[in-house]
DNA sequence: AGAAGTTCCGAAACCGGTTTCGGCAAGATG
DNA sequence: CATCTTGCCGAAACCGGTTTCGGAACTTCT
């Protein structure tokens, strides 16, 4: 109560001080205050600097969108998610929005982020925010072989950066982890362990990432020098269901694979409902090797050995690369691949029986009664 | 390669139509235009109609920032998110996100976000994107008793709405769940499967909710007509490992509790590791029932009661209250509660053993030679 | 019919910056 | 010493909108 009233003209606080009165302060014409703060090559030093000191005396804080009237930037990086699909990096969402931000903040620019349902609606979010100017160029997570936006952004000369690659890369600057050089390791770090038949669970059809780790993972065939069998490959799992029925039938095989390599965490944690409900123990029984690094995995046990992603640092170097997309670089200098980090644990180690034992094992478990029907 | 060197004068794309293009086409003054589209009441209908017509015919879309520089406002809500704390709410941040996201979008508004550090970075990016105008206004999650976020806004003039309360509410304007109303449930439901010593494991000081979810647990004993042992509170618990320690404590007591109620499910899921180390089944030996909701809860044996939080309509709540609070309405009329959601899953029921029972149990596992020391 | 209101729109100022242009003064050149 | 540069800054236009102001045309009232 007390003295609490003093109605002030209503949000007026105290008016910011702009770029004239700055001007006055110092005595000169704001077009030269301006050339001064933006590092033009007519300003002499001494006046730079004197401006520079008098700009933090005074605290002044140009007015982002004031700017961009003129320049046309607004100095901000646009990010649509889809939130609706299944996500094994959303427990890094934070993660990578903190690389965003963090580079970001660097340049002296923001993030704009906006959440879409779909596709369409992703396309629809991104042109109003570029429409409107309210982002200067987009992160474009989770590329597709065939992109939509990658099509809509270069018919409407937007700038942007994939994380992920996408089928045809013509104008498109990008970021990725080679997580089929994962896959390849994974193949090899079981081969060395003895396995001679490694299956492998792929990822969602259409996205860039499922393509590229299935060819890791024959990459790894080859240079193990194991000979490659369609059936070793199931149908593609992204979540804990289809992975345990992907791992089912894979086992179910008459000469199943004694490792498996999973392209996602999650299709990982069904194979370990698979081995469970076969009596088989990971790790010993069956090998298992995933792709993620999904904090659930630790919890598993055995503990789940799998890749894990930066995805702060992935978010931070896609918002370097935007950043100067946006200001003029070529795209063909904006590419860039960084590695997965492997999380030896405890899901894999030496086969402890051959497949036909293994094949033994799962006939009797599996069908009790020996039967064999549907 | 063929003729896809066609050469534009960089980045021209076509100019987009602004105001003075759909003036001219209209044979009106701009001024007209703009007061048209912004529903002056001195336009006539028709005229309105006109122009409308002719903007969407246009592709007509004004850019954010030039309307900015006049009516100080860009339309956007800043969220500045402090990533390094525990933070039970994490794999919610994709919802919480969304329902912002939504509820701008509907009102044409967008969302800036930047990832903080520290506590005083937090307050370093608020003022900054405040001075630089890339939001009108923030929106705080997880408050304080005593927060400084919300003197240093109130001090600048900013417009805020809190997630959450706080200590002193004047000038605030807040959403937030009930929490401790579920607190108070928790203890009810537990009072009435028969439970009389029930145990409390609060959350971090500091925070305005654990200080509410203390209130609440008192309630409940109060409303179930159980009297109030201080002992059964034990020291907070944010982790797992805390929450170990703390239920440890709790149920070493001479006559300790037969049920838990934690105020974050990661202390919950240390109770279940102490229960386990114990030998004490959760359910039976040991009630518990938490908050948050966490989708680890269900994965566990038994699944975990808890309450869950709907963190999209949170996040869109947050987000009409901070635009209706950018538009000058008084922050009294700006607060509002929701309920959580019970969770009613396999962590609690009658107990079935007395408190005296449990110290037996307890003291044989513990102390399998009988021994107190160390 | 003239005065007084209304309705509705054009013209221009304005917001806070950036960029262009031209000119003065000092230094370099012949 | 006259001329040509060059360095440096002021003045003004400009960006794309919004808001104020004033007045023409049209009603309504007396």
């Amino acid at each position: 109560m007390a003295i609490a009233d003093n109605k002030r003209p209503r949000s007026t606080g105290r008016s910011r001080t702009t770029i004239s009165d700055l001007a006055a302060h110092l005595g000169m014409a704001k077009g030269t205050v301006s050339r001064a703060l933006n590092d033009y090559p007519d300003i002499a030093e001494g006046t730079r600097l004197r401006v520079r000191r008098a700009a933090d005396a005074l605290g002044y804080r140009p007015l982002a969108h004031a700017q961009a009237i003129r320049t046309g930037r607004v100095r901000s990086v646009g990010l649509v998610l889809q939130v609706n699909e299944h996500d094994g990096h959303r427990p890094f969402l934070a993660d990578f929005l903190a690389g965003i931000s963090e580079a970001a903040s660097t340049a002296d620019w923001t993030m704009t982020l906006a959440t879409a349902a779909s596709d369409q609606d992703t396309l629809r979010l991104m042109s109003k925010l570029a429409d409107e100017q309210k982002a200067d160029g987009f992160i474009l997570p989770r590329t597709y072989l065939e992109d939509t936006r990658v099509s809509a952004l270069l018919a409407g000369d937007v700038p942007f950066v994939l994380f992920g690659r996408t089928g045809d890369p013509r104008g498109c600057a990008w970021f990725d982890i080679e997580s089929e050089a994962a896959m390849t390791e994974a193949v090899l770090r079981l081969a060395k362990l003895g396995h001679t038949r490694i299956g492998f669970v792929p990822g969602g059809p259409g996205y860039t990432y499922a393509t590229l780790r299935r060819q890791g993972y024959l990459e790894g065939l080859k240079q193990a020098g194991l000979s490659f069998h369609p059936a070793l490959i199931s149908e593609p799992a992204l979540n804990r269901v289809d992975g345990e029925l992907a791992a089912q039938k894979l086992l179910s095989l008459d000469v199943p694979p004694t490792a498996l390599v999973c392209s996602v965490d999650r299709a990982a944690f069904g194979a370990y409902d698979a081995a469970a409900a076969l009596g088989l123990e990971i790790g010993k029984d069956l090998s298992v090797i995933s792709y993620d690094g999904m904090p659930e995995g630790a919890l598993l046990s055995p503990p789940l050995s799998t890749f894990s992603v930066d995805l702060r640092h992935a978010g931070a170097r896609l918002t370097e690369l935007l950043i100067r997309r946006i200001r003029g670089e070529a795209v063909e200098d904006l590419r860039d691949l960084a590695k997965a980090r492997f999380l030896d644990r405890g899901s894999h180690g030496p086969p402890t029986r051959t497949p036909a034992e293994l094949a033994h094992h799962v006939k009797h478990q599996w069908f009790p009664t020996g039967g064999r029907t549907k």
